[in-house]
Formats: C-alpha cells, sequence, structure tokens
DNA sequence: GTTTCGGTTCTTTTT
DNA sequence: GAACCGAAAC
C-alpha cells in the first residue's frame, strides 16, 4: 500500500475533515471546494488506518458518483480494495430487502416498479373505482402526492390536504384512490423506488436484530450530497450508523435542489441538534472558478436570504479573468445560432467540444439547439429526458426476462401480451386470471393454456415466442439473459419493431447494447433487480462512444450536479422558463430553490459563464410572448456580469 | 365489449 | 414525441 502524505495534498479546510477522528461530523463544501477529493481521502485514510472496506457504508446520490468514488480512492491507496456496501440509498436498500423481505411479507423476488408501471397501475385505480373526469386530479400528481406522503412520513390525508389546500377537490376519492393503489401495489408484490426505502426503514424499525446486524457491521458511514436526502433516507442514515455512531456526511445546502421529490435541506441544518457533539467543518476554498464566477456566485446566495449560520462564501484561488456574459437575444432561433458561434468561437480559443456545456432548466428548452447544432455539423451529445431503461423497446425486453424469472410478475405479463396483435390490457388481465393469477413459463400446461387462450390473430405470433419460454427452462439459460433476448428479438421483436417504430435501426441498437448489458451478469434476477436501480447517466456514462466522449454537452442542470466544464453556457435564462412557473407559484420555498438550481448552474463554470435571454417566445399557436430577463440575472448588482445585445449574426 | 387508430395538446427537475 | 381522448373497427 501506498504512503499518502494526507497533509500535503490537501488543504488545510479538507485535511482537517478527511482525517478527523470517530464521532458525528457534518462537512460543509460550498461548490467547487473539493468536496469529492475530501470524501475520497477520507475512504483512503480510513482505509490507511486499517479499517475493513467490509465495515464501511458509502451512500451517494448516483451510481456513477459512488463508482467515481471508489475507483479514486483505490488510485489513492494504490490497491483495488473497492467498498463492497457503496452505491445509492435504493441500491443498498434493494440489497438488504432482497436477504430479509419474507420479514414484511414480500417475496424475495419482489418486482421494483418503475414510473411507467406505477403510473399504469395509478391509471387503473383511478378507472376502477370510476373517477376518471376531467375535473379529478391526474395521475402523475396523485403520485406527487403519495410521494410527498411516503417521503416526508406524512398521513396520506394530511398531504393530500396540504396539496390541494381549499382548491375543489374530492379530497375523500383522492385517498380512496391512493388506498387502492397501495393495496393493489402489496398484491402484485411490487415495490416502488419509494417504498424500497421506506420498507428498508420499516424493517431496521421493526426488527432489531436486523437494525443491529447492520449497525454493527457498518463502523463508518459516509454521505455524499446530504443536502438532498429526504427524511426516510436521513432516518435509514441516522439507523445504519446508530452503533458507531461514526457517520461522516457531506454536503451544500445551498445546493439542495431535489425538495420536490421530498429532499429537506433541512437535514443539513438539523444535523446538530440530533448530534450535539457533532463537529462542523467548512470548506469555502474554491480551486474550480474564476473569481468572477465565484463573484456571481456568491451574490445568488446573497440575494436569498439563506440562514447566516451556514452561509459559505466563496474564496476564490485562480487568477482574475473576465466576467461572465449576459447575452441579450431576440429568440429561441437566434440564440440557437449564438450558441453555436460562441461555441465555435471557444474552440478557436483551443476548448475542445468535450470541455463545454449548454445547462437548461427543462429538456424541452434545448429542442431548437439540437436542431442548429446538427445542421452546422457541431458533435453533441444530450443526456436525454427518457433514460435508457425506461424506452418502450428496452422495457419490452425486460418484460420478458422478468416473466421467465418470476411467475408472479403481474405487470410484466401484461406489457409481454399486450405485444400482441388484437391483445390490450383488458385480455391480458382476464388470461391472467384464468392461469390462475402466476405464469409458470417451466409448466407446459400453463403454456398450452395460454396460447390456446389466445385469439386466433395472436396465436401465430405467440407461437414463435413459445417455444424461447421452453428453451429457457430446458437448456438451464437461466443465466443467459442477452441469448434469451437475442433470441426473442430474431423470433418476435423484430417484426414487431418494423412495424411499430420509424426509427427501427436506432432501437435495434439499443437492444445489442442492452445483450452485451445483460452479459456482465451472473444471472437474470441480479441483472433485472440492477438495471431497475441504473439510470440513464449510469449506464451512458459507460458506453460513451469515442465521437460522443468528444462532443458538447446539452443537460439539464439537475442532471450537471457535480460535474464542471471550462465553459458553461446557460440558455433561457428569462422569466417563464428559469424560474420555473410551475415551481413559483406554488410558494416562496419554490422560488428559493430554483435559486439555488441557478447557483448549481453558474457554479460548474471554471473559466467562460454565458448565460442567454432571449427576448420573445413563440409560442406554439403562432403566437409572440415577450419576455424578461430572468429575475436571477436581473438581481445581480450591474458590475457582476458584462452585458451585451447581440445583434444578427 | 375491446382494440386500434387518428387527431389534439402539452411538455420540470429524478432515484 | 408521447399521452390522452374519442370514434371507428373488430
Amino acid at each position: 500500500m501506498k504512503t499518502i502524505d494526507f497533509e500535503n495534498e490537501l488543504n488545510a479546510e479538507q485535511f482537517a475533515a478527511a482525517s478527523a477522528g470517530e464521532g458525528p461530523m457534518l462537512i460543509l463544501a460550498a461548490a467547487g471546494t473539493g468536496k469529492t477529493r475530501t470524501l475520497v481521502y477520507r475512504v483512503a485514510y480510513l482505509v490507511s488506518q486499517g479499517i475493513d472496506p467490509e465495515r464501511m457504508l458509502l451512500l451517494t446520490f448516483t451510481n456513477r458518483a459512488a463508482k467515481e468514488m471508489v475507483e479514486r480512492a483505490n488510485e489513492l491507496v494504490g490497491h483495488p480494495a473497492g467498498i463492497p456496501w457503496s452505491g445509492t440509498f435504493h441500491h443498498i436498500a434493494n440489497r438488504i430487502l432482497r436477504r430479509h423481505a419474507t420479514l414484511l411479507d414480500y417475496r424475495n423476488n419482489y418486482t421494483i416498479m418503475d414510473r411507467d408501471d406505477s403510473r399504469k397501475l395509478m391509471a387503473n385505480c383511478v378507472k376502477e373505482l370510476k373517477l376518471q373526469s376531467k375535473e379529478f386530479p391526474k395521475r402523475d400528481v396523485l403520485l406527487h402526492v403519495l410521494g410527498m406522503a411516503t417521503n416526508s412520513e406524512q398521513a396520506l390525508g394530511d398531504a393530500i390536504a396540504d396539496h390541494f389546500d381549499d382548491h375543489d377537490v374530492d379530497q375523500r376519492a383522492v385517498l380512496a384512490v391512493l388506498k387502492l393503489y397501495i393495496a393493489k401495489k402489496r398484491e402484485l408484490d411490487a415495490m416502488d423506488f419509494d417504498d424500497m426505502l421506506v420498507n428498508c426503514l420499516k424493517l431496521l424499525r421493526e426488527h432489531p436484530s436486523v437494525r443491529d446486524r447492520y449497525a454493527m457491521q457498518f463502523q463508518y458511514v459516509l454521505v455524499d450530497e446530504y443536502q438532498d436526502t429526504n427524511r426516510i433516507q436521513a432516518e435509514l442514515v441516522n439507523l445504519l450508523a446508530g452503533h458507531h455512531k461514526n457517520l461522516f456526511v457531506v454536503g451544500d445546502d445551498f445546493q439542495s435542489i431535489y425538495s420536490w421529490r421530498g429532499a429537506d435541506y433541512r437535514n443539513i441544518i438539523d444535523f446538530k441538534l440530533r448530534y450535539p457533539d457533532a463537529r462542523i467543518y467548512k470548506l469555502e476554498t474554491n480551486y474550480r472558478s474564476v473569481p468572477e464566477v465565484l463573484a456571481l456566485a456568491n451574490a445568488t446566495v446573497g440575494a436569498s436570504g439563506h440562514p447566516e449560520e451556514f452561509r459559505k462564501t466563496l474564496r476564490a484561488t485562480r487568477e482574475a479573468y473576465h466576467s461572465p456574459t449576459v447575452a441579450r437575444l431576440r429568440d429561441g432561433e437566434h440564440q440557437a445560432r449564438f450558441v453555436v458561434d460562441r461555441i465555435q468561437h471557444f474552440m478557436r480559443e483551443g476548448y475542445r467540444p468535450s470541455d463545454m456545456v449548454v445547462l437548461y432548466r427543462a429538456h424541452f428548452h434545448a429542442m431548437e439547439l439540437q436542431l442548429a447544432l446538427t445542421r452546422g455539423h457541431v458533435p453533441h451529445v444530450i443526456t436525454s429526458g427518457m433514460r435508457f431503461f425506461e424506452q418502450a423497446h428496452i422495457k419490452d425486453m425486460l418484460c420478458l426476462l422478468r416473466v421467465l424469472s418470476c411467475p408472479e410478475d403481474a405487470l410484466a405479463f401484461d406489457r409481454l401480451l399486450c405485444l400482441l396483435p388484437g391483445v390490450g390490457t383488458m385480455t391480458a388481465q382476464k388470461l391472467w386470471k384464468k392461469l390462475g393469477n402466476r405464469f409458470d413459463t417451466s409448466d407446459p400446461e400453463a403454456r398450452s393454456l395460454l396460447l390456446n387462450s389466445l385469439r386466433k390473430g395472436a396465436q401465430p405470433r405467440w407461437e414463435k415466442v413459445d417455444p424461447i419460454l421452453a428453451a429457457y427452462h430446458d437448456e438451464e439459460l437461466s443465466r443467459e439473459g442477452g441469448t434469451i433476448i437475442q433470441r426473442f428479438l430474431d423470433a418476435f421483436y423484430d417484426t414487431y419493431a418494423v412495424d411499430s417504430f420509424e426509427n427501427y435501426d436506432s432501437r435495434i441498437d439499443d437492444i445489442r447494447e442492452l445483450v452485451l448489458h445483460t452479459e456482465k451478469f451472473d444471472s437474470i434476477e441480479q441483472c433485472l433487480s440492477d438495471v431497475a436501480l441504473l439510470t440513464n447517466l449510469d449506464a451512458e456514462a459507460e458506453n460513451l462512444s469515442p465521437d460522443q466522449r468528444n462532443a458538447i454537452r446539452l443537460s439539464t442542470v439537475h442532471q450537471a450536479k457535480g460535474l464542471e466544464w471550462p465553459v458553461v453556457i446557460i440558455i433561457w435564462a428569462t422569466e417563464g422558463m428559469f424560474p420555473s412557473p410551475r415551481s413559483v407559484n406554488e410558494s416562496d420555498e419554490g422560488e428559493a430553490e430554483e435559486r439555488r438550481l441557478f447557483y448549481v448552474a453558474a457554479t460548474r463554470a471554471k473559466d467562460e459563464l454565458v448565460l442567454c435571454t432571449p427576448e420573445v417566445r413563440r409560442m406554439r399557436d403562432g403566437g409572440i410572448m415577450y419576455c424578461q430577463p430572468s429575475r436571477f440575472i436581473e438581481e445581480l448588482p450591474v458590475e457582476v456580469t458584462s452585458s451585451r445585445r447581440i445583434g444578427f449574426i
């Protein structure tokens, strides 16, 4: 093992935190102050102290962050130790639950519902109670309310009352729907994302022997991005670190941007209350950005009325450069041309395409720009709104694997059957009942019953699929997810895809990609469980092709969290776009969060920061709408930016 | 009673 | 693009 000169390789603030002894610790790390570095060195420090990596728990926001952290720590330590217990909250919760789910009356191979599954199920509930009407809240709203209740441990009725306030909504009907949804989920033996956390917490609370086992095991618990944890997650952390109490949490309350998902930056503020002996370390020395970018960031914090004691003032270490630019543009079209022009300008100055990013509040803000970049032959990658594993064709493949590995998976059965012509949800549900609420693909009788029950038009198509089901059991393909998918594609899906998708080619490419991905796993179960928790970012980061690696990145601000680029261009920094009107309408808290989002966006920049504010929005009905620059620009002191009105290019 | 298809409307942020 | 709704087609 390498010896590391911790004191020399870190600054004083970072060193103090990384080498601290035992007990609860809160690291308040402002943007670009080496937060990840500190965490990595902390891990390395613990390893150098002889702590067994098996006895550490490293919770991060994304799988990518966990991976990066472990890789960097390994490099530092000089041998591949790995931290076996590292990953997202959902990952860890899932891992614990898979072992003990029966204690909560779930099967150990419970199914994980993704967003799509949840939405379908919710729609069913509304239908079943005959509540569909224009007036009744949409299923996304219903899911949101349920999510808020779950994540903040609020009673359903209260959450409903909070959300609908004095609006004219039948709250009792809403309650009935949500209860039905919960019951159905239970019946399906399925957990959605929130359930995994809630149930893990429940498990630890109600089963002391399980809790003690993990609390004893995890001698050191480290949490990244603590400001984005919700109540459930914070409580999970408390229990898991409950025995040794060596809890090391890192976060920046001013970068809390997930309150709509129940995240509560007060977890940071209240940390000291929960752990009165907690030590607090502040990291304020910024290594990332030029002082002018930091001046803007500090001004944004200054305009916010954020609690004084948690305020961090970013101290610059880099030399003076020049101010961020505010570009006043005519409209979206003009903005797109301007961005292309700026990109070319920066490339002439020596920046590579991968040094640059375009950030925006919502995915659809980037549409015009995508066109312009394509027309101008500027290489670019988009961290798309649609995740790889949520796309229809990928889910179609996965549902076959689900049906094979779990006879009780009604949702997967439904999806698979609906691929057949003339079969819809209704038919699928009837067949499911007829089969006895389970479809055991290893049972030849069940298979032939299904085949014979199908209507004429669907039978010949299913005859192509049936042999694959048989082969799965006969040829013992339970490890060969890729082979199954390949056969399914050849025998059935290829024809289906040609008829259904205009972008047939790229979808087939995706499926090939999926086949490759499945080969990394030992079993289909493991693969499915893993895939359900992966995000597009995690999948994409691994599979970037060389030309994608050398491309401009387009991303939402949320997805850019934790990353940095020499050149950052923010588009649609106008009222009505950023801040998002929906958030601002809701409450003051909404505006505060949008401001934090703006801060996150700005602090991604190392050298160049360009803020674009078009003056006109072209609406889809052909009308035009005048927009003011974003309030987050207007509230800045004049000297912080250099403003320019751009004419036609 | 179901399914499918075509027209219409609206896009927040994610594990 | 995709989700929703209504009406035609099975």
